[in-house]
DNA sequence: CATTGAAATTAGAATGATTCTAAGTATCTT
DNA sequence: AAGATACTTAGAATCATTCTAATTTCAATG
């Protein structure tokens, strides 16, 4: 079963209330669900998984609660083209890398410097709050 | 009236030619359209624009030949969160900058040496053939 | 501890960008 | 010109997401 080890529950209480908001039972576990499988699901596969535990959750929850966890900025939206939205938990700053024969999503570290170093190809008057950078390619596993 | 330059054109219908497309009227005029005024216009706002002069396009054409000029390579669609797709036409490499007010998205040059340390990023076994970067944030307008 | 009121959840309907379908039209090859 | 193929078209269908209206939860108050 899945569960929320203390110091994620710590960080979601202290986000959540910081925003005004109140720490729920859907809120907490579908945290939990992006935590412990750390593969960029979508919501309907969100929606899945969290059912497991919470049989009565419903997807407008699972859409809300995801909104609030991105709101609070404990989670990132991750778009590529117009495919269903997948989520992560956003520990550091990353890019994004997906492959495009499975589809499926790996995060790329982004090292500060270089993040400062994009930040400063802005022109005058451009101030970016939020950058984010993706690819999308082959992925080689070799044999 | 819009019209595409010869040189354009003839982009264009090279272009095509190498997937073993037709160049049609819409198709040409859709590019057109795009080259006319390159303010990333959404697939509604070119059949708008496309309807001035081929008054009975439809806009499943327009999606069509949008879709046919990205193929080719002659346009780039440019995706903010789950907004309609927006399209330019892919001159050189480039950056998206959205400012949050407007809503208006804008061309950042980004420099090939940049473009190359980001594809340094990727680890061993990682192979992007497309690298997006996305920014987000205020567009600052002095009196 | 019951009451109250705001915040959250829920099921299902609605939305809206995009894609699909089937029929008609244009264009290329011979 | 005939036949084949590609393209366009209108409208229906799709599907991720958002909205609506009706409960339910929960913290604070009396």
């Amino acid at each position: 079963m899945i569960s929320l080890p203390k110091i994620a529950k710590a960080e979601l209480d202290e986000a959540i209330a910081k925003h005004g908001l109140r720490s729920t039972r859907q809120r907490e576990h579908i945290f939990a669900v992006l935590l412990h499988k750390r593969d960029h699901p979508s919501a309907e596969e969100v929606f899945v998984r969290a059912k497991e535990a919470l049989p009565t959750i419903s997807l407008a929850t699972v859409y809300n609660c995801l909104e609030t966890l991105v709101q609070c900025g404990l989670v990132r939206a991750v778009n590529y083209e117009r495919e269903p939205t997948r989520y992560c938990p956003n520990l550091s700053e990353h890019a994004h890398f997906q492959d495009q024969k499975s589809g499926r999503v790996y995060d790329i570290d982004l090292p500060s410097e270089v993040m400062f170093k994009l930040k400063s190809l802005l022109p005058e008057g451009y101030e970016a709050d939020s950058v984010e950078l993706y690819f999308h390619g082959k992925r080689i596993t070799e044999a």
